[in-house]
DNA sequence: CTGAAAGCGCTTACAG
DNA sequence: CTGAAAGCGCTTACAG
C-alpha cells in the first residue's frame, strides 16, 4: 500500500481510503491510486486490515461438520456457504468424525485464526469449553444435535415427530407389526427417533414388541444382519422402519439378499441419493437440510450484527416422500 | 499478550516464547506465563502473528470446488483437508458452479486472506489471471482439468484410457454396437472420454456409428431423453457406455422406464452412490478420488515448502468395477 | 535466558 | 478532501 501510494504520489492514507471505496477522495487522485494498484498488481492485505479494525471482524466463519464428505454435511457447508458468500464472509471448516477431541482442537485453531463465528454440528457431550468464547462475542449455532453444558441456538429436525410420521404412514398402510432399527442410543438424535416410533405405535394402540426393536445398530453391516435376523424369525415383521441413512441401506441390502424388497414395507429416516432409483423406489422422512443450514447461517450472521435475545432451539418440519417401499400392504406378506 | 505478561510478571516478548514453545525459556517462568494464560483465556491470534512473521505464511490453504456439496468435490475436500490438518494448515474452501466470473472472485477472495496456496478444479477457460500471484509464491495445483495459459501442476484421472478400458470391457462381453453418452463437448474431460470410446471401438476394429454417437448432454433429463430415442431406434444398441455421473443416472433412467435394464449393458464413467444396490448393479470406471485430492495437497505444500521444479501433470488411474450391469450379453438384446 | 525497540500492513483518531 | 502519528497483536533483530 506505501508503494501504491509513492507512484500515484500521494498518502498511504489516501490509498486506504481508495481501497476501502470511501467516498471523501478527489476522484482525479483515485483514478491515479487505482491505476498504480493495477500495475503493482496490489492485493489488499484483509488479514492486516482485520487486525487493526476495531469491531476486530476477520470476515471468516469457522463451519464443524461430522464429515465434510457426508452428504448431510456436505449439503449443509453449500447452504452456509451461500449465506456467506453474499456477504462477503470466507468459511473455514473441518471435519470432527465424531470425536471429542477433535471437536476441541478444531475449535482452538479456528480461535486462533479470530472467526466471527462458528457452525458446529458437535460430536462431545460437553461444550462448555465454548463459553469464555462465546461471551468474548464469538457467534456459536448448532445444526443438527444441541448443544450441552452451554446455552446457544440450535437449528434440527423434528426428529420425533418425523419418526412417529414414517411409522403412522406404515400403520395407515395396514401394518400392525413394525420392526424398528435404530442407531447408537448414546445419540441424541436416535433417541427421539425412538421415541417417535413409540409414539406412533401408541397413538394406534398397538402395543410395542422388543423382539422386533434393534437398537445400537451403528453400521450398515449391523443393520443388514439385524434385518435378516428380524425377517427369518417365526413371526417377522410385516414393514420396516429403518431410523438413519446407513442403515436404511442395510435394511434394503437385507431385503434384497432375501428376495423380499417387494414383499416387506420398508420407510427410511434421512433421504438417500438415488432412492428414486432402487427397486422398489425407497420411501423416507427426509429433512430440509438446504433449509437448516441456510436457517443456521442467517441466525449466526443475526449474532454477529449483534443480536443478543435469549437463544433457541429451532425446528426445521421433515416431509415424507412417498415412492414405494413404504406403501407395500402387510397382505403381500408369507 | 501483553495482559499475559503483566499477569506473569514477564515482558511481552516471553509470553510470546513460552506460546511458540521455543526452549530458552526458564522453566519457572514457563509455567507462570501458562497458569497466567490459562487464567486470562488467551487465545493466541494467529492473524497477528502470520502477519509479523517472515515467511508470510498464513497457515491457511484455499481451495475451489465445482460445488461443495457434489461427491466428487466434497471427497476432494476431505482428501485435502485430512493433509491438511497434519500440517495444523486450515482449508478455506468455496463453490464455483462452473461460473468462470465467480472463479475469479474466489481467488481474488482467497488472496485477500493470504492463503499460502490454491487447489483448484477450474471454471474457466483461463487461468493467466493467477500468474501474478503464482509468481509472487503463492502455489497452485490443479485437479481434474488442466490450467489453461498458466503452468502449474495438475492431478487428473486417465480419462482418455480409462474410458477405452470401460467400452473395451463391453466389447469383451460381445457387443458391437456400443451408444456413446457424452457430456458438453466443450469440456476437456468430456473429448478425451469419447476419445477414448473411440480408441476402443478402433483397437476391435468396429466402425464408429454416429447415429448412437449423444455428445453435448449436460443433464440427467438431458441424457435419460438421448438414450430412450437410442433404445427405440429401429437397430439399437446392445451396450450404452455413459462418460459421466448424471448421464449415467439419466441412462438408468431410461433404461427402467423402457423396462431394459436386464437386456441392455451399461458401463457408466464415475461411480455412483449405492450403485451397488440398484438392480442390476451398476459397473463403473471409478476414479481414485481420494488418491487424487491427496496427491494435490501434497504436491502443494511441497511447493510451498519451496520446490521449484518443473510443473508436472500427474495421472491417477481409474479401474474398472465390474457389478454387472457391464457383464450383459449382447444375446439378452432384442 | 530475558527484554526494549522497531515494524508487519493496515486503520483509527486527529489535525490541517 | 488529505496526511502525519499512533497502534492492532504479534515477531524480528538486537542488546544485555
Amino acid at each position: 500500500m506505501r508503494d501504491v501510494g509513492a507512484l500515484a504520489g500521494v498518502s498511504l492514507k489516501t490509498v486506504s481510503r481508495v481501497i476501502n471505496g470511501e467516498p471523501t477522495v478527489d476522484p482525479v487522485l483515485a483514478a491515479k491510486v487505482r491505476r498504480a494498484a493495477a500495475q503493482l498488481n496490489y492485493r489488499h492485505n484483509l488479514t492486516a486490515s482485520n487486525l487493526r479494525r476495531g469491531d476486530g471482524r476477520s470476515m471468516t466463519i469457522g463451519l464443524m461438520l461430522e464429515d465434510v464428505a457426508n452428504p448431510y454435511s456436505a449439503s449443509i457447508y453449500r447452504a452456509v456457504e451461500n449465506v456467506a458468500r453474499m456477504r462477503g464472509v470466507g468459511v473455514l471448516a473441518g471435519s470432527l468424525d465424531e470425536s471429542p477431541e477433535r471437536e476441541q482442537e478444531l475449535a482452538a485453531s479456528l480461535f486462533a485464526r479470530r472467526v466471527d463465528g462458528l457452525i458446529i454440528i458437535p460430536a462431545g457431550r460437553d461444550q462448555s469449553y465454548l463459553r469464555t468464547d462465546q461471551q468474548h462475542g464469538t457467534a456459536l449455532v448448532f445444526v443438527d444435535r444441541a448443544p450441552a453444558l452451554l446455552s446457544a441456538d440450535s437449528v434440527m429436525c423434528d426428529n420425533r415427530s418425523g419418526a412417529a410420521m414414517g411409522v403412522s404412514h406404515l400403520i395407515g398402510h395396514g401394518h400392525r407389526r413394525i420392526a424398528f432399527l435404530g442407531d447408537l442410543s448414546s445419540i441424541a438424535t436416535a433417541q427421539e427417533r425412538y421415541a417417535g416410533y413409540q409414539d406412533a405405535l401408541r397413538e394406534a394402540g398397538l402395543a410395542e414388541d422388543p423382539r422386533i426393536v434393534r437398537r445400537d445398530l451403528h453400521t450398515d453391516a449391523a443393520a443388514q444382519a439385524a434385518a435378516v435376523e428380524l425377517l427369518t424369525r417365526p413371526e417377522p415383521p410385516t414393514a420396516l422402519f429403518s431410523a438413519q441413512n446407513l442403515i436404511t441401506v442395510g435394511a434394503i441390502r437385507a431385503l434384497c439378499a432375501r428376495g423380499e424388497q417387494h414383499q416387506k414395507a420398508l420407510v427410511g429416516f434421512d433421504d438417500l441419493t438415488l432412492a428414486d432409483l432402487l427397486d422398489p423406489p425407497v420411501t423416507v422422512v427426509a429433512q430440509d437440510v438446504a433449509g437448516i443450514g441456510t436457517l443456521a447461517a442467517h441466525l449466526l450472521f443475526r449474532r454477529i450484527d449483534g443480536d443478543d435475545s435469549e437463544p433457541a432451539t429451532h425446528i426445521v418440519r421433515t416431509s415424507l416422500v412417498q415412492r414405494g417401499s413404504g406403501e407395500i400392504p402387510p397382505l403381500a406378506s408369507g
